[in-house]
DNA sequence: CCTTCTCCCTGCAAGC
DNA sequence: TGCTTGCAGGGAGAAG
C-alpha cells in the first residue's frame, strides 16, 4: 500500500489515540515479518510510553520514554487497526497486537509481510542503517531544486527510476512517482541528469502538491490502504495517470481515440503511466 | 560508485 | 467452475 501520504495518514490516526498512552500488553503472533522481531520486543515495548509519532519517508516512528523508537514498515500490505476495547477475533494475517492503557488496541495486519519492525536508540536513528542513507523529506525545505540537481547528477537512469531510490528524495513510491512526473510535465523516461534548471524546481513543486494533495485526501485506498480508523483514502480517485492505461489523463484535452490515451510500459520492473502528448 | 535483476509473500483478476 | 499466470503500492542484496 503505502508510500508517504499513506504513511502520514497512519501517522495522524495513530497519534490521536496512542500519544502519551501506555502500551500495556504486546503480543506477536509469529516470530518475523520481513526480518525477524527483535530479541525481546514485546516486553521492551511492555508499559512504554509513547511520547511522539514521527514520520521518516516511508517509515513509521513511534518514540517511547524509554529513549527507544519503535519503527514500523507497512511494506506493500501492512496496516494498523484501531480497536474499542471488545476484542474482535483474530484476523488472518494480524501479526502484532497491542494493548493500550485505557482500553483500546491497536493491531498490525499484513498479508505479504513485507513490513517489519524494529527498536532502536531515539539518539542514534538518524545515524541508524535504515536512515543514514535516506534523502530529504519532500515536504521539508531541505528538498529544493538545487538539492534535487545535486542528487540526480551522474544518475543516468530515467528519472522514474531514480526518483524511486529512497536516497533520492525520501518516501515516493510507484504511484506518486507517476503522477509528480505527469504534474511536472516531464517523460518519465527523460535521464535523471538532464533534469537541471527551472525543470528542477518544477518537479520539486510538482511533488510537494501531490503529496499535499493526497495526504489531505487521507491517501489511496488501492487494496489494502486504510485509515486506522477503516476509514478509505480517495486520492486513487484523483489519479491522472496511475492505472488509466488507454484511458484520458486527467485535464485531457488529448483526443484519446488518436493517441491511444495514458501509455503504460515498464521500467526496471515497475509500471510507470504518463501521458506521450503532455510529458517530455 | 551506479544500475538492473531477483526474491521475499499473499491475494486477486484475467485468461484459458 | 477451476486451473494457471502475471501482477501488485517496497526494498535488500547480489550480480553486472
Amino acid at each position: 500500500m503505502p508510500e508517504l501520504p499513506e504513511v502520514e495518514t497512519v501517522r495522524l490516526g495513530l497519534e490521536k489515540v496512542l500519544v502519551g498512552r501506555r502500551l500495556s500488553e504486546v503480543r506477536i503472533m509469529r516470530p518475523n515479518l520481513r526480518f525477524p522481531f527483535p530479541i525481546g520486543f514485546q516486553d521492551a515495548l511492555k508499559n512504554k510510553r509513547v511520547e511522539r509519532l514521527n514520520r521518516r519517508g516511508k517509515f513509521l516512528l513511534l518514540d517511547l520514554d524509554s529513549r527507544k523508537t519503535l519503527i514500523a514498515h507497512l511494506g506493500m500490505s501492512g496496516h494498523f487497526k484501531i480497536y474499542p476495547s471488545e476484542q474482535p477475533e483474530i484476523e488472518i494475517h494480524d501479526h502484532v497486537l497491542i494493548e493500550v492503557e485505557g482500553g483500546l488496541s491497536i493491531r498490525f495486519n499484513d498479508p505479504r509481510r513485507f513490513g517489519f519492525m524494529d527498536l532502536v536508540d531515539t539518539d542514534k536513528l538518524a545515524s541508524s542503517n535504515f536512515f543514514k542513507n535516506m534523502g530529504p523529506e519532500p515536504l521539508e525545505n531541505n528538498f529544493n531544486g538545487p538539492s534535487l540537481i545535486k542528487s540526480l547528477a551522474g544518475r543516468r537512469s530515467p528519472i522514474k527510476t531514480v526518483l524511486l531510490d529512497q536516497s533520492v528524495v525520501a518516501g515516493l513510491g510507484n504511484i506518486y512517482v507517476s503522477e509528480a512526473l505527469f504534474r511536472a510535465g516531464l517523460s518519465p523516461k527523460r535521464l535523471a541528469v538532464n533534469i537541471t534548471g527551472v525543470r528542477a524546481e518544477v518537479l520539486v513543486t510538482a511533488i510537494r502538491n501531490v503529496l499535499v494533495d493526497a495526504i489531505a485526501a487521507g491517501g489511496s485506498s488501492l487494496r489494502d490502504h486504510r485509515k486506522p480508523t477503516g476509514e478509505l483514502g480517495y486520492f486513487q480517485h484523483c489519479f491522472s495517470v496511475y492505472g488509466r492505461a488507454g484511458m484520458a489523463c486527467s485535464g485531457c484535452v488529448c483526443e484519446v481515440k488518436k493517441t491511444g490515451g495514458v501509455k503504460k510500459i515498464y521500467q526496471s520492473g515497475r509500471s510507470t503511466f504518463y501521458c506521450a502528448l503532455k510529458q517530455r
